[in-house]
DNA sequence: ACACATTAGTGTACAACGTACGCATGACCA
DNA sequence: TGGTCATGCGTACGTTGTACACTAATGTGT
């Protein structure tokens, strides 16, 4: 199919030249076609972006399903720790899959916090395991699993904007505040 | 001074448009100059936005400066409340604030997580005031401090790339799990 | 086998963008 | 009076997304 060859060509010009340097013309040549070919399969540049989102988000979900860590506490170490590999060896992908505006007009129809999301889904789960073996205090699932998702965005986004002196700095104030936030979660008396 | 107008103009034309909608020769007719006038000013268009982003941050300062609350946890409580404010009611001087990406030259050149910024260091005061008075547990002020404001980048960010389903969920979610955040510090035994 | 509609791809052209370059104008000081 | 400097403008170029009109190929119905 051309529309794969040129998501393909996208795909590759986005991971070597970022969103800036994502250009019509540039994917054109990179998948042997005009520039106006490219609008026999999508509308416009957007939905050729929105693609690429869809895309990273895909690529995300394959991670995360690719966990293997039994204990839930373990499973929720490793899933913040992929997101930080995520974000910084596939940076434009998990970019297309975090911070990329979804089109207005196909907003997420469901409430993707409130766990429709098939990757919040298996976050939840594990929360909930954790909190049946004790290992967590019993506050709501959704809160922790919200508090998790904000926690990672958030330092990401700082971390895109360059709020953070290095990459050094900022990988090793999120994983210390990553511990202290599993930590926090333990039930009374736990903390060290 | 030209260049006062020029920023004014930007700012207006910012506020109107959006970034997307941020274009030299937009400002240039607002503040009633030719295009090329702004480059006397400014070496570039970088250079302006740069200046915008100063203008954000400064705003947000002026701010958290206000909030007048005594007690250190209402204070924390109209802090995150004052955040969810300015991102939605000057959505593009907060994301000028906050998303931007500093120049990479001039990256921030202290810590801002470890407390440099002059806005998180009003908020580590109050936290270590609310941990003195036996309101909060005693865990690392900057690890608390970090977690609030990952926090509401982070819910913020969300809520930009449009993952939530409308603006009144995003503001009842983040409402929760404020409330959800700031009684997860209270001391062992005192939560609900 | 023939006529015709649909699809895939191209080439040209346009408006809007950031900005390099060179020139005009006026203020100021010698 | 002449020279320097700061300020602004007009023109022009390269790059961007994409509208439009066109051609070539590929079915499809008779």
């Amino acid at each position: 199919m051309t529309k794969d060859r040129i998501l393909s060509a996208a795909k590759a010009v986005l991971e070597s030249a970022g969103f800036e340097g994502l250009t019509i013309r540039r994917v054109a040549e990179r998948a042997g076609l005009s520039p106006m070919a490219l609008y026999r399969h999508f509308k416009n540049k957007d939905e050729l972006v929105n693609a690429l989102m869809q895309d990273g988000i895909s690529a995300w979900e394959t991670i995360v399903r690719g966990i293997r860590a039994q204990d839930p506490v373990k499973w929720l170490e490793a899933l913040m720790k992929a997101y930080l590999d995520f974000a910084l060896t596939q940076p434009h992908r998990f970019d297309a899959a975090f911070f990329l505006p979804a089109p207005a007009a196909r907003r997420f129809p469901d409430d993707f916090a409130a766990g429709r999301s098939p990757a919040i889904a298996l976050v939840m789960a594990r929360i909930d395991q954790a909190k049946a073996d004790g290992r967590f205090r019993d506050e709501p699932t959704f809160g922790i699993a919200m508090a998790l998702v904000a926690y990672g965005q958030g330092f990401v986004s700082m971390q895109r904007a360059r709020r953070f002196a290095s990459d050094k700095q900022f990988k090793a104030l999120y994983r210390a505040a990553q511990r202290q936030f599993l930590d926090s979660l333990k039930p009374s008396g736990k903390n060290e």
